[in-house]
DNA sequence: AAAGAAATATTCACACATGAAATAATTTGG
DNA sequence: CCAAATTATTTCATGTGTGAATATTTCTTT
């Protein structure tokens, strides 16, 4: 952009170097959360036959007993609204949550789970929750701690500037 | 397990307190992850009118201009050799990339950048390394290095214990 | 050299995900 | 009170991803 002068050279190369991290940071963060989802995926197929998505459904759910809209499900989980469509398409056939039409607003619908759902999902979250643990435990107590703390900036340094650059 | 004791007690709470803040760390993890990715997707559809999966794997051959295999391509990217066949279908047929058989080994295939997907992925690069620092730059450059570090000691602690609990 | 094991890539059926368009109900403003 | 805008969900076309099965080539072992 500007003249390269000495000192403009300086400041584009510390900016070079700060996207070169933050590009090395961006792809380390990814290959930590794929290893993992992998992981998890693999055991949960193996053990219960069944998949991410579906867990996560159901974990939202169980938060919330007196059951959830599809548009709160889809905020939630982060994904798009016609995947929660399909996603409590399935797991109703299963017979693991149902639907209710909300008494005061005809457009939206309840999704709560079965007993056949909860007991389902209690049986796997124990278990999950041993699998999350045992990957982590390589790892000092205090480090992970710090670790949800720079994650918790992180997060926050994101959600600020995808909102911002979202209205550019 | 145990008798409930005061002392397996203590034990079981520590273990669930453990349990409990992996499974909150992993999911701030996921949601770092998932909002960085989804911000990125959305702006490579708008001003490039492309992909993710599509983008990842050029970056992975502008990294390797003598060319790289279908197998490597599929563990860099870290997804199935199925999914990768079908990406650089596409790309083969946009004439972003070529297969070249290998001479001295004639089950693989060597994947290259052609000049017009070299250009086209140089185009794009740029712009994607400043959406991504973008993103970061709330957070202090010393805050992100520690991050690096300790995702990297998680790394560690994941791939490790996912190679041994794979075998069970 | 031949049989068996391993590696490489593709194909297939299916699950998961997006974004746009359609439908229906509610809220808002004039 | 009606028209327009908004909200909630579904449907659809398409892209991305998996895991299993297959075909082909190479490596290993005897």
């Amino acid at each position: 952009m500007d003249a390269p002068t000495a000192f403009t050279s300086d400041q584009e190369s510390r900016a070079h170097d700060a996207q070169h991290h933050s590009l090395r940071l961006w792809l380390r963060l990814l290959s930590c959360t794929t290893h993992i989802e992998d992981h998890v995926r693999q055991r949960l197929r193996h053990k219960f036959g069944t998949s991410l998505p579906r867990f996560d459904l159901l974990a939202q759910l169980e938060r919330h007993p007196k059951g959830i809209t599809m548009g709160e499900l889809s905020r939630r989980l982060m994904v798009s609204g016609g995947n929660v469509t399909a996603l409590v398409d399935q797991l109703q056939a299963e017979a693991a949550v149902q639907r209710h039409h909300a008494p005061d607003d005809r457009r939206s619908i309840r999704v709560t789970l079965t007993p056949a759902g909860r007991r389902q999902f209690a049986r796997m979250a124990r278990e999950h929750e041993e699998w999350v643990m045992e990957l982590f435990d390589q790892v000092e107590p205090e480090r992970l701690r710090q670790l949800f703390e720079l994650l918790g900036e992180l997060k926050h340094s994101v959600r600020q500037r995808a909102g911002v650059l979202d209205q550019e």
